[in-house]
DNA sequence: CGATGGTTGTACGTATACGTACAGTCCGAT
DNA sequence: ATCGGACTGTACGTATACGTACAACCATCG
């Protein structure tokens, strides 16, 4: 019978799998899986807040920060201050930003593939259920 | 339909979750999660080498090296020269180091908890099952 | 033997996660 | 009108993940 041991096992385990794939499928060094998240979320929704990204990245306002700062000095991304809010600022993926993101996104293809055909398609969508009933469950 | 990309997501969204709130157990501030995971390992096994942690914490050489330097700092692990393998180091936990695995066990003892009612107990099995698949798919 | 290749651990650099402290800005209450 | 609290972003320090390079040691083969 499965702990809340094994699954917290289970879970780190099968995170960091994925993360070191994920850096393998990518092929080059400038990019880390996790910019590739903030790269993702800005070609969703241009002029987005930090604090924004700090939200849908699950992540923290100074990491957040820190990751722009590296994405900004390579030319991936532009921060300008908000049009109306002058504490914010408002986050755009420039055009090498943007093409940086489909390169990613088209090699990485072969892990969400295996992450799709590991669980089988029709399990999928319990498995992240579950894994979001952990995430309120851990935020609760 | 649940993608691969979600699953991606929720699965490093879920991931961190249980690490800030395991953290947050924890209440005290001189050990990490990761730091527990080792000690943890170290419990259950006495004079394991580094090598064998790196594989047991799906982890890297360089990390629980570094992991391990700031243990033994605190006094609450040992590392020794093997006696058989001149190459290797054992690990063991000191009574103090055991000390603090044990109190700290008992502090997260909320949050393994919350994963399993999270998940519903019958689900537990499945989601595992789930997790170390994606782990072979990712490492294949 | 001696050479070779694999394993264990070390050293150093970069990126990420996050805690604490702080400056600038916004907004509601008095 | 301005005061005070809340919010956004910044600065700095520590710990972790991991890449590369390297030294020490072991095992095997010729």
């Amino acid at each position: 019978m499965a702990s809340g041991h094994d699954i917290a096992m289970a879970l780190r385990t099968a995170y960091w799998a994925m993360h070191r794939r994920t850096e393998a499928s990518f092929g080059e060094r400038g990019t880390t899986a996790d910019q590739f998240v903030l790269l993702f979320l800005l070609a969703g929704q241009d002029g987005i807040t930090q604090q924004q990204l700090v939200r849908r990245a699950s992540s923290d306002a100074n990491t957040i920060r820190a990751m722009l700062v590296l994405l900004e000095k390579r030319g991936l991304v532009t921060r300008e201050r908000h049009p109306t809010d002058g504490r914010a600022r408002s986050v755009t993926l420039t055009r090498k930003g943007r093409q940086t993101y489909e390169r990613l996104w088209s090699r990485s293809e072969s892990v969400r593939e295996r992450l799709l055909t590991a669980v089988e398609p029709p399990n999928a969508g319990g498995l992240v259920e579950l894994l979001t009933q952990i995430v309120r469950a851990c935020e609760a």
